[in-house]
DNA sequence: ACAAAAAGTTAGCCGTCACTAACTTTATAC
DNA sequence: GTATAAAGTTAGTGACGGCTAACTTTTTGT
């Protein structure tokens, strides 16, 4: 029966998969949430629950429930009223995050895709992408955008 | 004030990426429902509740849930305790599914991502690639691939 | 300094997508 | 042809991530 075998390893891969990236999914808000919180401390100073609302496109109230959610898990702190601020652990995700963001979306850039599109798809890629296929868009930019060091 | 509005237009251009990545979400079981549905019927001539639960990694009751909802939202037909067909829309999902999937595992192995990781991130890549990223998928891997045709 | 506006919070709701447990129906193996 | 196994269904639960409405706190403008 190794025909019966070898569809069930098939089968039992697919699940595989699909359980990683329902495990990436559970991640994503967290990340986006950190990413945009560490920019809006570097670029003004401190994030604010309406800030996050307004750049994510969500309600007052969503963000502060997120928030608390983050709160619990270890990302950031924040007392009633105040602005929120990352915890190391935050600052770690929200740093690696970007890097691999900013990845993504060079390297669409590089394909040729359209600035505000290489942004948009990248905020989606982002969560799915794994460490390999991250080292394999690294590899193709630095065979393709050498434009001065050639 | 047009840094102001400058960064409004920011803030509003980066929540509408948010917005089409919740979107995406809402598809997403969708179409790997019926992606695998398609797959089942034609691979074994039938698809039923175990086989999904079995190659999506969850229990059947879930599979029952959400065949429910596709069926409310008119992707598939199934009568009770009988397999799963699909509706004329849910085949044309399907197939536009698929060939989204191939296209972009296609090309992360022309990047040269191993099999499996390129497998695995196809899957939660393909649901996130917007039309302009997959032609662009698609011009790198005639630019690159043509081993025989040239 | 105080009224009004802005920001933040809380409570309660809903849909999705998971689960387990208990049940019913269908298929199978004598 | 009936008992048992397999498949499918239903009911109830829970976390997440969204919402509105009502409320409290802080900030702002005069």
């Amino acid at each position: 029966m190794t025909d019966t075998d070898d569809r069930e390893q098939e089968a039992k891969r697919h699940a595989e998969r699909f359980q990683r990236v329902r495990e990436a999914h559970q991640t994503e808000v967290a990340e986006d949430y950190v990413e945009l919180i560490a920019r809006l401390i570097d670029e003004t100073g401190e994030a604010r629950v309406v800030d996050l609302a307004v750049w994510l496109g969500v309600t007052n109230a969503t963000v502060n429930n997120t928030v608390q959610r983050l709160q619990r898990d270890g990302l950031v702190t924040s007392k009633p009223y105040r602005s929120i601020f990352l915890t190391e652990a935050g600052r770690e995700l929200a740093e690696s995050s970007h890097q691999r963001h900013i990845l993504v979306r060079d390297f669409l850039l590089a394909l040729g895709v359209g600035e505000e599109t290489a942004e948009a798809d990248a905020e989606g890629i982002e969560h799915h992408v794994s460490a390999e296929t991250l080292t394999a868009f690294r590899r193709h930019l630095k065979a393709t955008k050498p434009k001065k060091g050639n």
